[in-house]
DNA sequence: GAAAAAATGTTGACAACGTCAACATTTTTT
DNA sequence: AAAAAATGTTGACGTTGTCAACATTTTTTC
């Protein structure tokens, strides 16, 4: 019920830390956050943070983490019928995923870039990317028990769909692709080549 | 031949400078770069670059382009009989990518980083990245030409076996990945899977 | 319910950074 | 040899991340 007291000393202010990022980010980008410009926004002293993130890379991380949540939930939203085709679930999950990293440059820069680098040292982002990565893995040894792709190791494959997905959402949002005029095609030709590729 | 006279001003202060970058983004990473431990290690004042550098991003971006320029000398050392089977030089130039980006993580973040995004005002740098596509494209090409790869696009089969290698080698340089045992059998079981996707 | 402890926020400082303007020196052009 | 251009230095400015010292508020404890 997002209230908006702001009697006493902030009451909420790691919360509102963490929103303002993530709009700061969206309006200019991973370096445009800096900790003394969120406070600014935020409306209190530029050392207030420090009472909630040891450092700004703790900050960013807990974005990061934030951002691996709301991809989880895209990705979700996704409702097939039970049984449906192998390839149309790959599609219909790489279209999403590719969809959400355009939608959310910035905040999907930061997710994959120098921070998740010290993934390891913050729990909460590792067990988010995990988490995804699980599920992956999950669907992957689904279709391998009904046969419809090769019994290859299924991490190596998870691996191997995340990286295709992963390097198209990459190009995408670095500005690499010159002429990408219809995304989601594009999203869905490479995701129907590498269920091919991997198919029994 | 790398003379090193030292006499009068310095030089070849922006060969010296470039060089330097390189060493010191292998060494501690792309924030690491900084003017003034820049200039430091190469022996002039915290504002010498400015007279060879617009700002902190030119140089960047000169470092990018040279990074650039290597990733292709590598894949052009790559040297196979004219006519070998399509399958292999895919799993060589795959294996060869990923290598070059295992063995200059820092340089291949940077490559593809941030700075990236401005390409389009750095013609040095765009050049560079066009001829390594351009590369792709004609390889395909000249698959399709002999039936051995779809009749599809080529510039969106190019792009989609540039984002499978690329996505490969940016989960493997950000540290993404939990147990790479083996690179090279990954980067080449990607290869043939994204082969066999796109066989025609 | 008052005193003690913990949590949370502020002020003011520091060193490091990117960059600019003014100046100095060297090299090149004329 | 004089003038112009290229290259390098000094010193300053505003901004950043972070620390220490202090202030205020909330929670805990008896």
């Amino acid at each position: 019920m997002t209230t908006e007291k702001k009697a006493y000393h902030h009451g909420h202010l790691r919360a509102a830390l963490l929103e303002e990022a993530a709009r700061l980010i969206t309006e200019a980008g991973a370096e445009g956050v800096t900790m003394r410009a969120l406070s600014r926004r935020v409306g209190v002293s530029h050392t207030a943070p420090y009472r909630h993130f040891a450092d700004k890379e703790a900050l960013l991380v807990a974005v990061a983490a934030e951002g691996f949540a709301r991809l989880k939930a895209r990705l979700h939203a996704i409702n097939l019928p039970e049984h449906e085709r192998a390839l149309t679930r790959f599609q219909e999950m790489g279209a999403a995923y590719v969809g959400f990293a355009v939608d959310n440059p910035a905040h999907y820069r930061l997710m994959y870039g120098k921070e998740a680098l010290h993934r390891a040292q913050y729990p909460e982002l590792q067990a988010a990317a995990d988490a995804a990565f699980a599920e992956l893995v999950e669907i992957i040894e689904t279709y391998q028990a009904l046969d419809a792709i090769k019994p290859e190791n299924s991490h190596a494959l998870a691996y191997i769909a995340w990286s295709t997905v992963h390097g198209l959402a990459s190009l995408l949002v670095d500005g690499q692709m010159r002429y990408p005029d219809d995304i989601e095609a594009l999203a869905r030709l490479t995701t129907t080549i590498l269920f091919e590729g991997m198919q029994a």
